[in-house]
RNA sequence: GCCCCGGUAGCUCAGUGGUUAGAGCGACGGACUCAUAAUCCGGAGUGCGCGGGUUCGAAUCCCGCCCGGGGCACCA
């Protein structure tokens, strides 16, 4: 099986942060853990690099547009080895390939009737060259860029015939009831589509840096259409030599944060439907991360800084945080001082403690030695449904709850050592049997609960792994007792020091 | 104004008809010593926003209201 999944295309005009390692670490969880479970998995992200605002940050900076494009581009591909993402391709849209193929598309649609010649009436700034939507407009219909007064000009460009396909997107809902996770960002799409469609201008006229109308050369696409066609087009030449177009699409699961629910989850379904595509299986729509519960921006100087928690804690740490601490779909909050508590209580303390007084009790009384013999079955009866639990979680896409459910293992694991008191057993003779299948039982649940956590963090899991003996990572070695009994085991740092 | 989501322990949240409503964090008390002064146990702490209703029985269903957040189109 194949599975495909995207995070939006980056718009380069910004700086990368939290927002965007987010999603993008959602992602990453998913194709490592789909890779885990054997599937033919392709991840894309990427960069949305067309648009008036580029144009205009360029045009300040006494730079061209691609120049612009180059160097913010290469910010955001040296964010993803950063946070440990696994993308299987990095797409730029102003790629020509990109370019070319949007061409194509927007051809075909154009060929199938689905765009018309008509007039775009609103305020407009002959700066920026472009039309101002109503929230825009600041003060006394001013431009927000220029603070010039706006006049309502009309201008002739290309619509796409948006409203043609209410009734083709209604079914759609209807039929995939779970096409929109979670189900209130469902609800507010259909409520959208169901308050009647209007088409959408999907050209501009008087902007050069964009995606050209292949029959009318005068004109590029709006940036939305050249966007959204990423995900497709991306497919066509991600890999040299070979169009992965027909093994990939439709996608599996696509996510994105709330605040382009729109554009995915109705105008690119409508894209898709008059270009004759299969349209997206899924679309996972995230929330925001909230700082002092309002939304991160740096004027409120109140922004949890991805980069430096990596420096001094690693990717594992922020990749684990921000998946456990915030209810995947919903809009949570995170702050440094949450991050602390789950770093020491969770990381350090539950699994990272876990990790090194079970392999140290292995040294000191075996030399490191697992014995082969029977397991525990008390714990074996709690650690069992693990694997199964955590993919059907995934499958859904509610990494949040798989955490919780591996983290409830980590912690029956520390409670079996309470219960059974290794270092009792170790002084009487005696008990050496029982001793050898306490131990035993702990590597093996560690083992399990690693294997499982090891899509959310790859860094700190390799190491464990490592020093357990453990080389295969795949979900079917996740189960437990999927390995024969017995080994040894290896010395091991503090996986999750603390400062 | 219309629509959607939420309002459960000090904090963050789980729980969508049925035993004395749960978890984590925090706080208090205790146990233990293998471990990154980690871990484990215990009691405490709420009767589930408010008011009605349905039901043998509701946090869980229905109605109304209050509070918070979001959406109601061409901003990426």
């Amino acid at each position: 099986m194949t599975f495909y999944t995207t995070t939006p295309i980056y718009y380069v005009n910004a700086q990368p942060h939290l927002g965007h390692a987010y999603t993008t670490i959602a992602a990453d969880v998913l194709a490592r853990h789909m890779r885990q479970r054997g599937e033919d998995v392709f991840f894309l992200t990427g960069t949305d690099e067309h648009g008036e605002p580029v144009a205009l940050a360029a045009e300040a900076e006494g730079i061209s547009p691609k120049e612009l494009a180059d160097r913010n581009a290469a910010r955001f591909e040296a964010l993803m080895p950063r946070i440990e993402a696994t993308n299987d391709f990095f797409i730029r849209t102003s790629d020509p390939r990109h370019v070319e193929a949007v061409r194509e598309l927007m051809q075909r649609i154009y060929d199938a009737g689905h765009i018309y010649k008509g007039s775009y009436e609103g305020l407009y700034c002959p700066r920026c060259a472009d039309f101002k939507t109503p929230s825009e407009v600041g003060e006394g219909d001013t431009c927000p860029v220029h603070g010039i007064e706006l006049a309502v000009e009309k201008e002739e460009n290309w619509f796409f015939r948006l409203s043609a396909f209410q009734e083709d997107l209604e079914k759609l809902f209807e039929d995939q009831p779970e096409f929109v996770r979670p189900v209130e960002r469902r609800n507010e799409a259909l409520s959208f589509i169901k308050g009647g469609l209007r088409d959408i201008s999907c050209s501009r006229a008087g902007l050069a840096w964009g995606v050209p109308v292949p029959w009318d050369e005068e004109q590029v696409f709006y940036v939305w259409f050249d966007a959204l066609l990423n995900y497709f087009t991306a497919l066509s030449f991600a890999k040299p030599g070979e169009d992965l177009t027909d093994k990939y699409w439709p996608a599996d699961v696509q996510l994105v944060g709330k605040d382009i629910l729109k554009f995915h989850a109705v105008y690119w379904p409508a894209i898709l439907m008059a270009a004759g595509l299969p349209v997206q299986k899924s679309l996972v729509v995230h929330g925001y991360l909230l700082m002092d519960g309002e939304k991160m921006s740096k004027s409120l100087g109140n922004v949890l800084d991805p980069f430096e928690v990596m420096d001094r804690f690693g990717a594992d740490a922020l990749r684990f945080y921000l998946l456990r601490e915030v209810q995947f779909g919903a809009d949570g909050t995170v702050s440094t001082e949450g991050f602390e508590t789950r770093y020491e209580t969770e990381l350090a303390n539950d699994f990272g403690n876990l990790a090194s007084r079970t392999l140290a009790m292995v040294g000191r009384w075996r030399d490191g030695k697992v014995a082969a013999t029977t397991l525990d079955p008390a714990v074996g009866n709690d650690l069992a449904p693990l694997a199964d639990e955590v993919a059907a979680l995934l499958d859904k896409v509610e990494p949040t709850q798989a955490l919780e459910a591996i983290w409830t293992r980590i912690r029956r694991l520390n409670r079996y050592v309470e219960e059974t008191a290794p270092w009792t057993l170790a002084k009487d003779e005696a008990e050496a049997e029982r001793l050898d299948q306490v131990l035993a039982t702990l590597v093996e649940g560690i083992r399990v609960v690693t294997i499982a956590l090891h899509a959310f963090m790859p860094v700190s899991t390799a190491k464990l792994l490592d020093a357990l003996g453990v080389e295969d990572t795949s979900w079917a070695a996740a189960s437990w007792q999927a390995e024969g009994p017995g080994g040894e085991v290896g010395a091991l740092e503090p996986l999750f020091p603390k400062s």
